[in-house]
DNA sequence: AGTTTACTTTGTAAAGC
DNA sequence: GCTTTAAAAAGTAAACT
């Protein structure tokens, strides 16, 4: 049995593809997005972002949003109602309700213990460490699709989980395979 | 039936004119990092195999055949930094860095058989620096003690066998600057005083003044 | 010698090159 | 593949004081 109690898991940032079901016309949209760029020749969408809730939001002339920086599913939500109420003052229709999809949750986290990397990487299959680019070892969990960033310190990040089940799923599996391999009683045998 | 022989001739026509290239910029990378021949040939190995398994596909020969080259110097413990392979490569370091990552997870090598001793990255640096087998032994010994306590995981490999270097130079009356020591091991002053630091402090070193 | 800012890694969608 | 956006981990780099 795999002790979760002392691992700790926070959301750090929630990314959602939004369809708004109406085309927009972007000249018109920067206008009433205070804080926005728009520079069609080097990304095709408007970057704006908002203060409350703080996210940012990618806006393309299809209708269909990214919006990025959200800690909740809720500002998410909020965000794209308030950007809604603001299309409508320049004229835009809603005939339906926005269709949102959460692609991918990044958590940071603790697994409460500290690791050998070095030890780690030789006996951990399918991982990567390679410190002279990155500090810590890559572990990629195939159900569910998660990647998990694992640090000498415990520390963890936990991205391309769908949601927060999923990303306490990967963690749980990836302390399954470090228990498996005798890696996780290790305290003081460096 | 014609058409279609024409085009398997030029289709192997291109991939002969690729591995030509190819082999010809492993040649240029070689020779100016002065590398062995065994480390030359299982560079090719490598690419060759990495070419059957189709794992070129959206990455420039360049930073493939540098990639290869790096991992060949890994699997036969022929200490070379990737800065150094970066340096007379035409592709950036974050590039061949990619190019490394992949084939290294596509043609089964491990960390392990990747692992490279900080040992020979030791012995790489003082004789770069003219350091003497005491100064290497004092340094190994520095390394093996902080890898003991814990003080390595994460930690830039070359930035710590800089550290130890300068450290076991002070010890054994052989300075070199931070400046000297960091250069060859392609990393910051900044890096090796943090280092350094932490290592003096966490192994109780009693440095000469 | 040490600080600040910036970049390395992971994942993901959007439209277009 | 690339472009842009967000955020964390911990290490290193670049630019300064």
């Amino acid at each position: 049995m795999v002790d979760m109690s002392n691992v700790k898991l926070r959301i750090e940032n929630i990314v959602a593809s939004v369809d708004l079901f109406t085309q927009l016309n972007l000249e018109k949209v920067i206008e009433i997005c205070p804080n926005s760029k728009y520079n069609p020749e080097e990304f095709p969408g408007i970057i704006c972002r908002f203060e409350e809730p703080k996210v940012a939001l990618l806006i393309f002339s299809s209708g269909k949003l990214v919006v990025t920086g959200a800690k909740s599913v809720e500002d998410i939500e909020r965000a794209v109602n308030k950007l809604i109420q603001m299309l409508k003052k320049i004229g835009a229709k809603f005939g339906r309700a926005p269709q949102i999809d959460i692609q991918n949750m990044v958590f940071s986290g603790d697994i409460g213990m500290e690791f050998n990397l070095d030890a780690v990487a030789l006996s951990l299959p399918n991982c990567e460490y390679e410190p002279e680019q990155f500090p810590g070892v890559i572990y990629r969990v195939k159900e569910p699709r998660a990647v998990i960033l694992l640090f000498s310190s415990g520390k963890i990040v936990c991205s391309g989980a769908k949601s927060e089940h999923d990303a306490w799923e990967a963690v749980r599996k990836l302390l399954r395979e470090l228990e498996k391999y005798g890696l996780i009683e290790e305290e003081e045998e460096w | 039936r014609l058409r279609k022989w024409q085009s398997r001739l030029r289709v192997s026509d291109a991939a002969e004119r690729n591995l030509a290239f190819a082999l010809s910029e492993l040649d240029r990378i070689a020779s100016q990092l002065k590398l062995p021949r065994h480390v030359e040939e299982e560079a090719a190995r490598l690419y060759r195999e990495a070419v059957r398994k189709g794992l070129i596909r959206g990455r420039s020969i360049e930073s493939v055949i540098a990639a290869c080259v790096y991992a060949a110097c890994r699997l036969l413990k022929v200490p070379r930094t990737l800065d150094e392979i970066a340096d007379i490569s035409r592709v950036d370091k974050k590039e061949i860095g990619r190019s490394f990552r992949f084939i290294a997870r596509n043609l089964n090598l491990t960390p392990k058989k990747l692992f490279v001793k900080p040992t020979d990255y030791v012995n790489k640096f003082a004789d770069e620096l003219g350091l003497s087998e005491k100064v290497r032994r004092r340094a190994v010994a520095i390394l093996d003690e902080a890898y003991e306590k814990g003080l390595t995981s994460g930690k830039s490999p070359a930035g710590l066998v800089a550290a130890a270097l300068y450290i076991a130079g002070l010890l054994e009356d052989e300075k070199r600057t931070q400046r000297e020591v960091a250069e060859v091991a392609r990393v910051t002053e900044v890096t090796v005083r943090n280092r350094y630091k932490e290592l003096v402090e966490k192994l109780n070193l009693k440095i000469p003044v």
